[in-house]
DNA sequence: GCAAAATATTTCAACCTTGAAATTTTAGGC
DNA sequence: GCCTAAAATTTCAAGGTTGAAATATTTTGC
C-alpha cells in the first residue's frame, strides 16, 4: 500500500523518534557511569573486562576472538587488548583450535570464572536496583519491543 | 507499607529488568555504532564532537566548560580535549565571562554552527530511518517512561 | 588585607575504541 | 606442489574516556 520510504514518514513521528532516541540514550548513559563506578570501587574493573569475562562465562570451552568481538559489537583490535590484560591478571588463557594456527580461542581461568560469578552476582542486585521504578510488566514490554527491534536489524544487515 | 528495598523485589521481575538492560544496551550500541559510521563517512567527524556542537548550537551564547560537562554527563577533561580539537578545526571558540580568568566559556563560530545544522538535518532522518519500526506511539510512551526514569534518577543523586 | 577554602579548568597516565595496515596461516585453483 | 586469495588475528596511530593531581583564580573568614 504505502511504498513511501522511511524518511517519508509522518513527521511528528519522526520529531518522537528523535526524542525517543535522546532519552534512551541518555538512560543508558546514566546506568552505564553508575555501573562502571560500582564495578571499579567493588571490584576493581571495567566494564568491557565485565562484557568480556560475561560472554566466556556462557562459553566454558572458550569463543574465538572474532566470534567475541562480534558478540560484543566491538572490533577485533579492541577484543585483542582487554583479552592481553584480562590474560596478564590471569582471568583468560589463549589456546589455538585444532591444528588451525591463526586462530585463537580464549577461555576463562577457574578464578576468572569464580570471580565473573561474583561480578554477577552484584551486576543482578545493581541493575535491580537501578531499574527498580521499572515495573515487571513494563520491563517485560518494553523489553520484548527492544528484542523485535535488534531482530529486525540482524536481518536487514 | 511495604518498606523491603528495591534488591529485595520478586526475583521474576529483577530477571526480567536485567534482560531489558541488556536488550537497551545492545540496541544503543547498534544505533550509536552506525550514526558514528555515518558521521564519518558524511561529515568526517565523530559523535563526540557532534554531541558538543549540539550543547553549543542550543546556547548561542556559549557554555561554560563544566557546563557542557555536566550535560553531556562526562568527564571535565574529556571535555577538554573535544573543545580543544574543534577549535583546532574552527568550529569553537573559548572566551571568559565576566572577569573571571577561571572560567571558559565554548561557543560555535559561525562556521561550527552551519556546519552543525547541517548534521542536525542529517542526524535527524537517520534515527527516523534506524528507529522506524517503532511506531510514534510507542515511541511516546518509552519516551515519557525514559524520561520519568531519567527525572527520578536526577532527584535521588 | 591575608591565609585558607572553594571553584574552574587543564594535565596526565592508563585504558578503551576504531579502522586500516601488517602479519601469519590456511585453502583453492591450476 | 605452487601461487594466489582468503581468513584470523595483531599492531598501530588517532581519538575518546576517566579519575586524580596540578594549576590558576576567586571567595570567604577573620
Amino acid at each position: 500500500m504505502d511504498a513511501s520510504p522511511e524518511t517519508l514518514q509522518k513527521p511528528a513521528a519522526n520529531k518522537e523518534r528523535l526524542r525517543l532516541w535522546i532519552r534512551l540514550l541518555r538512560a543508558a548513559r546514566v546506568v552505564e557511569g553508575e555501573l562502571r563506578d560500582r564495578l571499579k570501587r567493588e571490584f576493581d574493573t571495567t566494564l568491557p573486562r565485565f562484557d568480556v569475562m560475561s560472554a566466556l562465562y556462557r562459553q566454558p570451552e572458550g569463543m574465538l576472538m572474532s566470534d567475541l568481538s562480534r558478540f560484543l559489537l566491538v572490533s577485533n583490535g579492541n577484543v585483542t587488548g582487554i583479552v592481553d590484560r584480562l590474560v596478564t591478571d590471569g582471568f583468560v588463557v589463549r589456546a589455538n583450535r585444532d591444528g588451525d594456527r591463526r586462530t585463537s580461542i580464549a577461555r576463562l581461568t577457574e578464578a576468572g570464572s569464580a570471580r565473573f560469578a561474583a561480578m554477577a552476582e552484584a551486576h543482578e542486585i545493581w541493575i535491580a536496583e537501578l531499574l527498580g521504578e521499572v515495573s515487571e510488566e513494563d520491563a517485560r514490554r518494553l523489553s520484548v519491543m527492544l528484542k523485535a527491534f535488534r531482530s529486525n536489524w540482524e536481518n536487514e544487515h
